[in-house]
DNA sequence: AGAAAAATTGACGATTTGGTCAAGAAATTC
DNA sequence: GAATTTCTTGACCAAATCGTCAATTTTTCT
């Protein structure tokens, strides 16, 4: 126990105390742009919660939207995950199964980061720059593909893949975007993990036995 | 045409300049409301927008947050209109494909309404009165009795019916608050009408296969 | 037409905003 | 342990913030 102390600050010993505040500072900050975006949100507001004098934010951050697009190419690269399941080789049954339960997992786990991006999208996708368009464009267009492919191959009833997607993102996403409507539609207080279970197994089944070709 | 102008202005004498501005004024807001929030939204922005002076904007609204209120009462009226589809006594096929068609459509026409809710619900929907709350929670609590109904009767597969409601108003709501990214994932510009009617003809397709029972 | 009420608006004020700075405190390096 | 680099922070600034007000113009009423 004594001799561990030191150790794990020989690790990194140049960056320590800098990786340590930005991630303060960025916890901070997404919270509170994810409830009120980028223009509502004040930086004397991230110092307090950050518990750091505000001239000291600014040491790290040059400016507030500095903050911010360090935050959206930090979630980017999360965003996608969910996605990874979508794969041409798998049966469509497993892989749907298996993406919804990842999305909504994200989106219990990562409520703050979800809603941030919920907000940015909102706002209309302006602080994102082209090049994360077309990041984001690509990946569904891949995916995409993989769902054209089962219909082809009669493995799903013949659907519009890109509203079928939306589908998919709208309705695993809003439990984090919006979860005090979805607490109060389930008349609780705060949800819980029974109610995402729930939720996953409500999604699934109507999913598919929504798309699947009539056994 | 010179007799023509009298007239109308006979019809409301005494509010007919009120109701004009204020009418300017709402509009305005509630543009920029959806788009930044309420925290992100300033005072001179809405005068901007809606050509009239900032002082004058102070004659008709005493503060900001009742503008805001303002728009939060009258967008609420509106809110569960579509939902009036679910009744019991119609067949869920239909009333479904009801729901689904008059939530894209009032997507499509009240964009900017559709977000400037999304947007106060991502805050937490601290600006809602409790009594807005419960009409909420109770309007929804009424049709998820009408589903479970149909569930009882063996009208539609046995199904939660609270995460069916989330998913139902997830897909269609997102069609409006996140417009930008539904058109990137559709790889258009902005949403026509026909994307929207290939929404509609997906989402009802998989909903009803989904909850219907194997006929 | 003239009085009364409603509507308009430029100028203003207290407070808050994002961001700067320079002086000092800690940590690191040699 | 001294030199150097990194980090901390109170005080400060120009611009923007919400909201006020009193003087004026327009509309309505009789």
């Amino acid at each position: 126990m004594a001799g561990a102390k030191s150790a794990p600050s020989r690790k990194a010993p140049e960056e320590r105390i800098r990786a340590r505040n930005e991630a303060k500072i960025l916890k901070a900050a997404v919270e509170l742009f994810s409830r009120k975006g980028f223009d509502g949100t004040r930086t004397a507001e991230i110092a307090e919660a950050c518990g750091l004098p505000k001239a000291n934010i600014y040491y790290y951050f040059s400016t507030k939207e500095a903050i911010y697009t360090t935050l959206i190419e930090r979630l980017l690269q999360g965003w996608d995950k969910a996605l990874e399941h979508i794969t041409a080789e798998r049966d469509p049954r497993e892989a749907l199964s298996a993406y919804v339960a990842a999305k909504l997992d994200y989106s219990r786990r990562h409520v703050v980061e979800s809603r941030f991006f919920a907000n940015e999208m909102l706002r209309g996708g302006g602080f994102l720059s082209r090049a994360q368009r077309r990041h984001m464009q690509e990946i569904t267009r891949e995916r995409v593909r993989v769902v054209e492919g089962w219909v082809r191959d009669g493995k799903i009833m013949p659907i519009d893949p890109n509203h079928f997607f939306i589908m998919l993102w709208a309705t695993t996403q809003f439990y984090a975007d919006f979860a005090e409507v979805a607490a109060v539609t389930l008349e609780k207080g705060r949800l819980s993990l029974t109610d995402y279970e729930a939720a996953q197994k409500t999604i699934v089944k109507v999913i598919l036995s929504g798309c699947l070709p009539a056994s």
